[in-house]
DNA sequence: TATTTTATTTAGATATATCTAAATATATTT
DNA sequence: AAATATATTTAGATATATCTAAATAAAATA
């Protein structure tokens, strides 16, 4: 069973907007994610519910089957590996990759995934940081932290941010911190929950909780 | 002015139709070229013609603008671009690689055709020896050479004859040999200059240097 | 040149993906 | 529980890309 790119893109955004509740997500959730109207939702979700990747109840929102989630995570392991591979082979920046791997995602070929995998040497996380789901769809588990939430003297490294906006990435380049660098919190300011963090063991930077808050670290 | 994948795909058959002789492109030959039907031919020539990609005159077929060159060109640059990419990087067979190149060619991204060529090395031509044309449109014109001239385990294809007698036409029809074949030198003899040549990766045939002092190629 | 054949276009369908406006179902408030 | 507000669906358009069948233009032939 095909699926055209807007299903395949639909279907994506419904199981990002699963992720963790267990709640049905609402129609007008989709529109926003997707930015289209609500109308036009209810008439791709009829299309995903008779392909039975979604279980979709008028007036109830839909949930994502299994089937859907399979389908979704392959969608995701493409744009994944495809970011890689702008990074790493053709010297993109990190905020320039999305728009692209949001076109490349959709190429119909398992055998150019399974071979561009091997050529980025299966790589387990995309330049956010984000994991890669693997072919059968599993995704390598390993917790991560708010910045914020890390005291003082603990140290991780950088592995994703929650808000990629380019605006709030070329932040980060700027201050020269980056998904894979090494941090320390040498101080927190109690009254307001600012950090200062000692990048890659030489380079000291402020920042206020609410930057924070948006990069996630796996403690070491 | 964007085109759609379709418009792209019909404009590069015009394109490649148009290719050598000078006369309009009919209706029937465009449908034959994209399998479809000539009413569907006839709705997109008049689309094409208005954005000006093609000259459309009814019933007497179209004539290719210098845009629409232009463009059809940029498709075709992307499209042999990602055959390398697919072959030199990502070990796919030569036969493997059309329908994949087929979509990725589709991908709205300047940088990242200026970034895959850089990445490629600016190759000049295709897995097939097709040449890549330059940003701009340009093809590297190609130096025929005859092919008693060539050595042991280079490679081309054959491009015209300097006897074009019925006589010899016919046997080089008779052996394998046509114009556009794909050949390569496998052996020459020191002794008489005849040379084995492999035809199409498949066929090998034997001939006296006076035969192929009489076949010009175009090296790849 | 009139007739027949072939090529091409037009008319009218179908399918996808979207939209706006109107209708209707569900949720919230009084 | 009725009235109001919000969310969602349906109805009816538009645009793309295709098709078959019918109409028509051009080319070939008698």
């Amino acid at each position: 069973m095909n699926m055209t790119t807007a299903e395949e893109n639909y279907l994506k955004a419904i199981y990002h907007l699963s992720e963790g509740g267990t709640k049905s997500v609402s129609t007008n959730d989709v529109a926003a994610e997707m930015k289209t109207k609500p109308a036009s939702v209810s008439d791709m979700l009829r299309k995903l519910g008779d392909k039975e990747v979604i279980e979709y109840r008028k007036y109830y929102g839909v949930n994502i089957t299994e089937e859907g989630k399979k389908r979704a995570l392959q969608t995701i392991r493409k744009h994944r590996l495809w970011e890689v591979f702008l990074v790493d082979k053709l010297q993109f920046a990190w905020d320039e990759v999305h728009e692209v791997a949001e076109e490349l995602e959709h190429i119909q070929s398992p055998l150019l995934i399974q071979r561009l995998d091997a050529y980025l040497n299966y790589p387990k996380f995309d330049p956010h940081g984000d994991p890669i789901p693997d072919e059968f769809g599993d995704v390598r588990a390993r917790p991560r932290v708010a910045l914020n939430e890390m005291e003082i003297d603990q140290t991780g490294q950088i592995v994703a941010v929650k808000d990629s906006s380019a605006a709030f990435l070329r932040y980060l380049d700027k201050v020269g911190a980056y998904i894979g660098a090494r941090i320390k919190v040498l101080d927190k300011v109690e009254f307001d929950g600012s950090l200062e963090i000692l990048v890659d063991q030489k380079k000291t930077l402020f920042m206020s909780k609410d930057v924070a808050a948006n990069i996630l670290v796996i403690q070491s």
